[in-house]
DNA sequence: GACCCTCCCCTTAGGGGAGGGTC
DNA sequence: GACCCTCCCCTTAGGGGAGGGTC
């Protein structure tokens, strides 16, 4: 056909499948420009790129093809601006979403590689760890494991509604504060640093900690964990208890490590 | 249920619907932690968050749930680091193909705001142009609008196989440039300066132009438009002639722009 | 009354053939 | 011989009910 592009040659214009653009001409959404009454062979016109490649742009988007329809005006000329509009919307839509998931991966990376070092380390030993940005929650460690797993419940709720970014790997921890005869603890959720940061947000300073593991099961007395822990430590004024990120995942749980600022 | 969480429960702690999470068991990628064996209630465990953070992830970046089975141990133990290094995989050829989807909008779209200012303009009027970058090769206007047709192709191909971002709103254009007695007439094909740019690419520099416009069927006779040009600029020594994009596209084919260097 | 269960039917953007005509 | 046609069946990640039991 003189001028015109078999079904295959424009398909690889754009390195797409010959069915896909069968299938936009059944949506409507790409019709050929010609199409031979005897045969049924479609013909496409070159300047059909345009609508390719707006076809194209709405399946990187994930905007529906049945809407390019809204794009068109009734003698079928195509609103590119008005589609290119909506696309760039639904683009930084996108892109906040992947920024968000790539810094969740990249932490949880950062967390796994750097507790290697200390996998099932015995006994005391000091690590540095950088600052951490906290969600906290005032909690009453003698309701032992079920009142913490609800606690935790709660606060991962309260995180979810305030539109918070929660770090990979069940990022929940205690701080146990003492406070002259009491103790004081607190539930907190870590959370990582969004672009639009409304950060009126707690932290853990980055610094240097005495640490020392536990295993999981220590949750199930969360009070004796606390309590004895200040006994031993009489030194100590805060101790932080969290899990030890690893790069296996089980029901199990990781340990836990104590973090004792110094 | 002790220290689980209802289906319900689960799912808005992620703002998910209980529809995906029966799925989501359906397909082995997250296994309720309790099944009531009488009422076949689900219960999760919340710590199980973690997994589905992963499936969330997994979703988030097109890496299929049954994939999610190559991440499990024999003991069903989760390899999150090898899921998250994947991911990061995933996640940069994902924003590399975003990024050059907003780049052709956003250009395609300055493009059509800037053109806006000449819509349907008479006579000679001098612009200003950005600089182009652009991939070119010989082309013989005597061929008429057939030849330009196949030589469109050809250089739209081209840029396909080199990988090259071809500009949106079809991009093509010729240069003519009067040499002594003759003119040599280059086709071009628009692109977009990507990030890992190799850029042995020509280039149209930015500048004033003098500029008029045609109709679209000028093109069936482009050495007569061409030569035409030039007796009537006894002073012009090349001709830029390509199309004037506009917010709207139909297959009549935008106006032509011929643009002439000062 | 709000929640959960299982079944059944439906969706988007195509891919993989089979069987047969066209360039 | 490579290309194109129509038809038919299949896929992912669920959503929308209906009809009925559970917290």
């Amino acid at each position: 056909m003189q001028g015109f592009l078999s079904i295959g040659d424009f398909a690889k214009l754009r390195n797409v499948n010959p069915k896909s653009l069968r299938y936009y001409e059944r949506i409507g959404a790409l019709i050929p420009a010609y199409i031979d009454p005897e045969t049924g062979y479609r013909y496409y016109a070159l300047e059909q790129l345009v609508e390719m490649d707006m076809i194209l742009m709405c399946l990187e988007l994930d905007i529906p093809l049945r809407n390019a329809e809204q794009y068109r005006q009734s003698d079928q000329t195509l609103d590119i601006r008005r589609l290119l509009e909506d696309g760039q919307q639904k683009a930084h839509e996108k892109l906040a979403h992947l920024r968000n998931t790539m810094q969740q991966m990249e932490e949880a990376l950062r967390r796994i590689e750097e507790n290697k070092r200390y996998q099932e380390q015995e006994g005391v030993y000091r690590r540095h760890l950088r600052q951490r940005l906290i969600l906290r929650q005032p909690f009453t460690p003698s309701g032992g494991e079920l009142a913490f797993k609800q606690s935790s419940t709660e606060i991962f709720l309260r995180g979810q509604s305030l539109g918070l970014l929660p770090a990979f790997t069940f990022p929940i921890g205690l701080i146990a504060q003492r406070q002259g005869d009491r103790t004081d603890t607190d539930i907190f959720l870590e959370v990582l640093q969004q672009e639009d940061g409304i950060t009126n947000l707690d932290v853990l300073p980055e610094g240097n900690y005495l640490c020392q593991q536990r295993p999981a099961q220590a949750l199930e007395h969360v009070d004796a964990l606390i309590t004895e822990y200040f006994v031993q430590h009489p030194e100590a004024n805060q101790v932080i208890i969290t899990n030890l990120t690893s790069a296996f995942f089980d029901l199990k749980g990781p340990l836990l490590e104590l973090q004792q600022p110094i």
